[in-house]
DNA sequence: AACTATTATTTGCATTTACAAATAAATACC
DNA sequence: GGTATTTATTTGTAAATGCAAATAATAGTT
């Protein structure tokens, strides 16, 4: 293996972390948390999802993911309810303090696409996104 | 902001956590973690570095790599030394268990390589990589 | 219908993590 | 030289994390 810094899983940690940190440390005088926010953004892409589905889409851990929503439960920020076609799983819904903190977290989330991708052309920054999807899917690629 | 997958931090998080998980999972059975292995890559490419310089390479918060650091010792892995120089700081060398346990994680991370990076030229992959350089670099824009 | 296997979520528990404060040494200031 | 300031690391402590086991409900088999 040659240099760190031309090895992507490196650089790929790299850069993730500094944007979580820097974002992480920006939303909590909201009260808030990355993670938080993860949850948050995945409701409103699409209100009232399983908890197995939040963590493939948040990449929380659900053991994790369940305390999680405990704990945001309890902030009145989303609410469990069963799902009447399946009894087994939860359907997990913002609720209206949520949807305040989504609203007040939306605009910190746009500058930091803007900041990451800054001096970027918008082909450039698709020929990333584009890339990064590929890598994630890559990733079937490892036998289990 | 739009759909999720079309957002940079998300992207960015989910390969990264994906790929962390998968690798960390493949190292465990060999008594390591993948931040094991951070420290271990970093110290790889320079022996001997200070606590907050390996902090900073790893992405691992310090507080955190004292005492990641701490069980490292332990295991033999590695090994603090005063510098000289500087009694404040301190440089932090691998040990003979350490380089062993290198070699075995070498062709993991070299096929984490591979796989992450299927199907893409070599001219893709270094586009890929000098824009998560950058991007990391952007993150510049917000220190205030 | 009873029995087994599968799927969804939560809980137990030990470890990891991170903010803040504490310690320790170097550098700057006067 | 003595005092304040900055820099490097560690420690205290509470919260977050993740594996494994437990719980609960559905689906499949006979």
């Amino acid at each position: 293996m040659g240099p760190l810094d031309s090895y992507l899983p490196y650089l790929l940690n790299r850069a993730g972390a500094r944007i979580a940190t820097a974002f992480n440390d920006e939303v909590r005088p909201l009260g808030a948390t990355l993670q938080i926010w993860r949850v948050l953004a995945a409701l409103r892409e699409q209100d009232g999802r399983r908890m197995g589905d939040l963590s493939n889409t948040t990449s929380i851990e659900v053991s994790t993911l369940t305390r999680l929503v405990d704990s945001m439960e309890q902030k009145g920020l989303v609410a469990r309810r069963r799902d009447a076609n399946d009894a087994r799983a939860i359907l997990l819904h913002v609720a209206p303090a949520g949807r305040r903190l989504t609203q007040r977290i939306l605009p910190i989330a746009e500058r930091y696409e803007e900041v990451a991708l800054a001096g970027f052309t918008a082909g450039e920054a698709e020929v990333l996104k584009a890339a990064l999807r590929r890598l994630y899917a890559n990733m079937d690629g490892l036998e289990s």
